[in-house]
RNA sequence: CGGGGUGUGGCGCAGGUGGAAGCGCGCGGCGUUUGGGACGCCGAGGUCGUAGGUUCAAGUCCUAUCACCCCGACCA
């Protein structure tokens, strides 16, 4: 095998496929569009949905289950819902060996068999608000996926809830948008920016819908996370009432919002370089790897005795780290090894080391050779938990320094196409969908969102030249 | 669905004008090795995407078909 990686600057693209499959994190499945999520990919899935529950939890939300199977029927009971997903549907017509009286969807969201649901379980003001989360699968019939960032199947998690005004509603989007964004930036270590989303990119029945926004590693866009305002829509075609302290029948105030196992794309394009993956301490599976080196087998023992010990220590501290004893490969092997998955940090041991009561340390972060340095072993446990932290933060202001560096605001238009074929510009907009879709057409690029509390200000839309009230960022997106 | 490309051991590939299926990596065994992708010897592994056709003879030529990948439109 070629032991090089595709070139993570020159085809970026080739670079992603290639380190999924070479880092252990997926495969490709047997059917199209579908992946199989590895061991090693599905602990940082496992990192992302503890990291978000740990959040859900708090701010009071509680975990249920839905079933898979939705009635035909009820996708199409919100008019705009059904335009927007019928195109994506997987339907299953035959059950049992006889064709079904009733076709039955598999749920690409929730959104329609849970207000089914809520309509028969709140009935008083004093039911809200209803604050459900569940994690789950879903399918959507995609023309053209990518291994995390878009398959047919995908893993996530969908909260639904149900409030009594359209201002706790409206709150309860934006807590979770930014719950969301701190979940990104603290645990995966990605800058993301957050904001409304655009008539034309927003969820079908949503009134508002809201994203988190992270730059990847080629420049372009991915929406990370969404937070829908429902409005009284699927209330409204569920019936979903409720009788209020005037013992006044009203519709309640949903919303809905999901983070899927895209997000473990994110993490692999906005951090990873030219030797592989690079992950957060908070979300790698391994933190640490310990790579013993020895000769003969005097030096073994003292090796390997030595390193158990320090193993020990480690984990006694709340470290994940793993020993890679593999007799079959060299150290020089396990170091390109580990670095290709991300490792952030590797503890090297050899006589050496044994000698002087020392450990080498090589960080991740920094650039290839030159992140070694020596660390006292009484001191490991500090320095170790000490560099991770420092690992988690350096990660996440190069990705930041990478953003702001490829953000830029254009005077017009000519210069608004330049900027967003090679990053994002940040530019007034008038909100016009035509504008949106011109735009579209002539730079490929669409709306990513638009920040709420920016500078109040006035200007020029970008494309049409009315004036405008709002900035919007512009990117090529995934 | 439009445009481009690729299908040959597990992976990456080579196989002008038809004439006995090869290479590298990986894999198994034995031995020597081990501080940035070690080496030697032996060995296992392929109905060349599929179906037709041309031919004495097809990985190679013809026709059809399927799958996958890349670039767009749909999308978390």
């Amino acid at each position: 095998m070629d032991q090089r990686l595709a070139s993570h600057s020159e085809d970026f693209s080739s670079w992603y496929n290639e380190i999924v499959q070479r880092a252990d994190l997926a495969d490709y499945s047997p059917v199209r569009g579908c992946m199989v999520i590895k061991p090693y990919g599905y602990e940082l899935w496992e990192a992302v949905k503890s990291g978000l529950d740990r959040r859900f939890k708090e701010t009071g939300h509680v975990n249920a289950y839905f079933p898979l199977f939705i009635p035909m029927s009820f996708l199409e009971k919100e008019s705009e819902h059904v335009e927007g997903f019928s195109p994506q549907l997987a339907v299953v017509t035959h059950g049992g060996g006889k064709e079904l009286e009733e076709p039955l969807v598999v749920r690409p969201t929730s959104e329609t068999i849970i207000g089914h649901m809520y309509a028969q379980w709140v009935h008083s003001y004093r039911d809200l608000p209803l604050l459900i989360n569940q994690w789950a699968n879903v399918v959507r019939w995609e023309l053209r996926t990518r291994l995390f960032l878009r398959t047919m199947e995908f893993l996530w998690q969908e909260g639904h809830t149900v409030h009594a005004t359209y201002q706790e509603a409206e709150e309860e989007t934006r807590r979770i948008l930014d719950l969301y964004a701190d979940f990104a930036i603290s645990d995966a270590a990605i800058p993301v920016v957050l904001g409304r989303k655009s008539e034309s990119e927003k969820f079908p029945g949503a009134l508002t819908s809201y994203s988190i926004e992270a730059m990847m590693g080629d420049k372009r866009a991915l929406q990370a996370g969404t937070s829908h305002n429902l409005g009284q829509n699927f209330a409204k075609a569920f019936d979903v009432t409720f009788l209020d302290e005037h013992n006044e029948t009203q519709y309640c105030w949903g919303t809905s919002w999901g983070v899927s196992t895209r997000m473990v794309g994110a993490i692999i394009m906005v951090h990873g370089d030219a030797q592989g993956l690079r992950l957060p301490p908070l979300m790698a599976p391994v933190q640490v790897v310990v790579v013993p080196i020895y000769r003969g087998g005097d030096e073994k023992n003292t090796v390997l005795e030595s390193v158990a010990a320090l193993v020990r220590e480690l984990k006694d501290a709340g470290v994940r780290v793993f020993l890679d004893q593999r007799e079959e490969y060299t150290p020089g092997w396990k170091f390109n090894d580990w670095e290709m998955r991300g490792v952030p940090l590797r503890i090297e041991v050899g006589p050496r080391e044994v000698a002087e009561q020392k450990l080498t340390c090589a960080r991740r972060d920094a650039p290839r050779g030159k992140g070694k340095r020596s660390v006292l072993r009484a001191e490991a446990k500090e320095e170790v938990v000490r560099l991770l932290a420092e690992i988690q933060q350096s990660l996440h202001d190069q990705a930041l320094a990478f953003r702001d560096s490829n953000i830029k605001e254009p005077k017009d238009y000519g210069e608004f196409k330049e900027i967003v074929q090679d990053g994002w510009a940040y530019a007034w907009w008038c909100g016009g969908t035509k504008c949106e879709a011109k735009i579209q057409e002539e730079t490929t690029a669409t709306s990513r969102c638009i920040p709420p509390d920016q500078e109040t200000g006035e200007g020029r839309c970008i494309y049409c030249g009315e004036k405008s009230s709002e900035r919007a960022y512009f990117a090529k997106a995934y």
